[in-house]
DNA sequence: AATGAATGAGGCTTCATTCAT
DNA sequence: TATGAATGAAGCCTCATTCAT
């Protein structure tokens, strides 16, 4: 983190401003995902061990501090679900993107849950869109080369999967089966909801 | 309708007073799905035509009064759920509880998200363990009868149906395709999760 | 007060809101003039005898408050500034002017001097011009009718004169002198600025 | 410039110092001008290229600072109206002190407001009773001569004539006929009050 | 019993002042 | 000594709840 020969002091101040808009972020993660969207500022503000007022200095209003945090959450779910979907198999390709997001909420806990539900949508516009693009490339993709089936309900597929994260569920789907618990669980359900059907009849359309 | 001998005003009264009741709790059905639980105890009592002294003498407290929907959300639930699940076919059983679903969702709106997500619990305890308990005794019945594959993740399946509904995506699902093409492709999505493959090798746990 | 025959209790909540919203503005009137427009919302609720909440009911914002407060006065103002004018002899009328304005000073203080003195003209527009205009109108016909010198500058003279009850300096004269007496050292003073000089040689631009 | 045998950095820092001073005093006196009293101290240190904390080296608090300003003021009014009110003749004594107060006003905008008003005397305690003082002398001395009119009410004078430069008018009075303009109108209309009726009868107490 | 005005605790935000660098 | 980030007291306003009518 400290690039040599660069002077200690002279940067400190700047670094330690730096830390501490680092540790208001942090606080507020995870504030916000254990107390839900109301938490209050100055509880974010004691976990980052920094007065209200610095908060204010960092962030310039409670939705100024929330938007910062949709952004980064979106941006980190949003490269990670990138770098996922370039798996060449597809069906590997949705594994990894659920092992991805299921990661992400760990971190990002309610936060996710916004990011995805395109609650909020006013702090961050167009945010959800771009996640719901990579979603859906990643599965005309798969359906294109035949691994999910040819009917498969796409932004059905897309809303249902964002549910799981978006309702709160994962933290439970984790705290019971662990990470990799969760996301295999996640991921076996939806692969059977896509994956195309070798051969049998009888399959298909069961009402 | 006329209770012979009653006193006339006494039962006027009773019968305004057990009006009004109904009228605050779908005023705030209504107004808690449109706005959120955040929703002001004000409107609620506006939309229901009384004052909010009217709205405290039948319910002690905001919390009472989001306990009695989500009570009644919970109830109305767990009562279609049920009969959905009667229908022979667990495959058809299914898709009606998710009709069911549906429906109640397009009544209760953010407080089915809240009965179903299990937060609040604090308000009504054990009533998620209701709805667990009649799911997983439909889709254990399907498992039984060879209608749902043996490896489903009950659990699992149960928190992403659910989710669904907790997520509010349904709202949107709803406003785009209509109730019941909603209710469809839920139905297809989840059916497709968790039908018994007929034959073919290379199906399963697809890696 | 009593409307005889009216029934006492059927109206006695709104009387008695109605007390609360004169006794609100009342104290703010006493207080924006002791302590200055910067006084705090609470000591205004206290002085009243109501809580802020019952502030915030009659008013919906600080402003809001102070905004009825400056039409209050306004219309105080230009009332009494109108009736006044309606004196037949300019001098008399310039005379009784001073006076009512000496007297809505004593009452609304502070506010007085915000509405001549055309700051916070965004909380009620236009509301100096018509004071202003009332006030020319005197000047104009006093200059007409000879009782005025010809060259007198009569926005300079307004000018001065708004300043008088702008600039806080009527207090202490009312403090000093009383009520009388201020109003009459303020006429006297202007009289002899404006009245046309008889005859004499060496009066006029004295420079 | 340079003193010699004083070491170079402490003259330096000296100078530096003192520059800072006058630089920060200059920024208050343009901020409270255009801002009011109200201002806020981050304002001022912007507009003076200082830091917060360099600001509070120089003055103890805000109100130090404010309290050195008007002491400027102060200062700066009365040896201007000293100087003024040396010349000969009483009614041009009275014109050069409102040209000068006229000046000043330009310089120190709501700051003279608050010299001339008494307001804050708590800051300066007897500041005006000097100006005061200095105006009786100077018309005093009108009314001995002759110039002003015998029943010439001193105090209500000086009062009025403070209240053009406390009240902002001659903001506007400047904004629309410029400096002198502005002076030369405020001095005639004060001169036509104070100077004395050469001759005619009719003139007088007008009620 | 119904009404809605009154209450006041509590949240968000600002800004004078302090202090580490 | 200069800097500006940090601090936190204090003000404005909201809204769940109470209470007089």
């Amino acid at each position: 983190m400290e690039e040599p020969g660069a002077p200690e002091t002279a940067r400190h101040e700047r670094a330690d401003s730096a830390a501490n808009h680092e540790r208001i972020l942090a606080a507020a993660r995870d504030v916000f995902a254990r107390r839900g969207l109301d938490a209050e500022i100055k509880e974010i503000a004691d976990r980052a061990g920094v007065g209200v007022g610095t908060l204010y200095r960092h962030f310039d209003s409670r939705d100024g501090l929330l938007r910062a945090l949709i952004l980064q959450t979106h941006d980190d779910l949003l490269q990670r679900l990138r770098a996922a979907a370039d798996t060449q198999d597809a069906a590997h390709a949705l594994r990894a993107v659920i092992h991805a997001a299921t990661d992400v909420y760990r971190q990002f806990g309610a936060l996710t849950e916004v990011a995805l539900a395109g609650r909020l949508d006013h702090l961050r516009p167009d945010g959800h869109e771009e996640l719901t693009a990579a979603f859906t490339g990643l599965l005309r993709r798969g359906v294109a080369d035949g691994t999910f089936r040819a009917d498969l309900d796409i932004p059905m597929m897309i809303a249902a999967l964002e549910s799981v994260f978006t309702s709160g569920k994962v933290v439970r789907l984790v705290a019971e089966r662990g990470y990799a618990g969760a996301a295999a669980a996640i991921s076996d359900l939806f692969l059977h909801a896509c994956l195309a059907v070798p051969t049998g009849p009888g399959r298909g359309r069961a009402t």
